[in-house]
DNA sequence: CGCATACAACGTCACGGAAG
DNA sequence: CTTCCGTGACGTTGTATGCG
């Protein structure tokens, strides 16, 4: 096996050995296996406490190594090994199904998500656009403008706009009105019938052009970074670089959307675990009641 | 007060499964 | 087959706490 080859499966390996310890959560003895599963975690966390979790899974390798070379292993045993769980998602909704007083984690959870800055006002954006200067631009679909600064923590980074309709500028207009508080004050962006004008209030800010709606290309934005027609080396690169980093924004959210997930599923273990003792305690006291009434007294 | 340790939160990568 | 999403693993960073 190759050294890369073999750091991959000692990896699938520790993947499927947290597996195991969450999944007995799942069916039967969630007290002993709730304990041991979080100091498991709690190994995983710091990396001196890994130490040991990994040369046990490097000796698993090891004598697997030694297994998959006799060809003992078939590959459908290995797929059934090496199978993911299912999400915290559905996991916690059978829970829910099981136990009553256990509550759900909804597709989209509104209120809870209205405790987290900025996100009560985000909606999911149809259109993402990133600008010359790496700024990102979400158009959601009831016309909410979203920018992100790519340095930014992520939901943080976003700036909500909201649309309003007054005087000052063009007839017609709709002014788009920065939302972040500044220094500077606030910025606003004109909006000329079908045509959409931004203006920059500050110098280093890189100007917009938005397109009004058409049946072409909806709530498009044209930018100097658009993805058009790429054709350069360079552009291809630029191209390139515009899909990572968005695939690193939307990753970065998953994750903390996975935690937070995560975080709901283990309270929800822990209230089930909490549950379950009240009814053991209930049942054994009856039990004990049963005896005590049922068994004749000798004296 | 400075240091070590534990812990939580985060960002990123790699991977598998689902969906189209 | 490709793309997207969810999640485990890992490393980093910031904060709290205990100890000399």
């Amino acid at each position: 096996m190759s050294k890369c080859a073999r750091k991959k499966y000692i990896k699938t390996n520790l993947r499927q050995m947290t597996m195991e310890t969450v999944e007995s959560q799942h069916d039967g003895n969630i007290t002993a296996s709730l304990t041991e599963s979080k100091s498991a975690h709690m190994q995983t966390q710091t990396g001196q406490n890994s130490i040991p979790a990994l040369a046990q899974v490097a000796t698993i390798a090891e004598t697997d190594e030694s297994a998959e070379s006799e060809g003992v292993i078939d590959s459908h045993k290995r797929r059934e090994i090496l199978s993911r769980r299912p999400s915290y998602r559905k996991i916690l909704n059978e829970l829910s199904s099981d136990v009553p007083g256990v509550p759900k984690i909804e597709e989209e959870k509104s209120e809870e998500e209205g405790t987290l800055p900025n996100i009560a006002t985000m909606a999911v954006p149809t259109s993402i656009y990133q600008t010359s200067t790496g700024q990102y631009i979400a158009i959601a679909q009831g016309g909410t403008i979203q920018i992100s600064n790519p340095g930014s923590d992520g939901v943080q980074g976003l700036q909500a706009l909201t649309m309003t309709n007054s005087g000052a500028p063009p007839p017609g207009a709709t002014i788009v009105q920065y939302a972040a508080q500044s220094a500077d004050g606030t910025q606003q962006f004109f909006a000329l019938g079908s045509q959409v004008v931004v203006q920059a209030a500050t110098g280093d800010m890189p100007t917009y052009q938005i397109r009004a709606p058409t049946a072409a290309l909806p709530q498009g934005v044209v930018m100097a970074a658009s993805p058009g027609s790429l054709h350069s080396p360079q552009q291809l690169a630029e191209e390139a670089t515009r899909k990572r980093e968005l695939r690193l924004m939307k990753n970065r959210e998953a994750a903390k959307e996975c935690r937070r997930r995560k975080k709901e599923y283990v309270k929800c273990l822990e209230s089930r675990v909490a549950v379950l003792e009240v009814q053991n305690k209930k049942l054994r006291e009856e039990l004990e009641t049963l005896k005590d009434v049922c068994s004749p007294k000798t004296d």
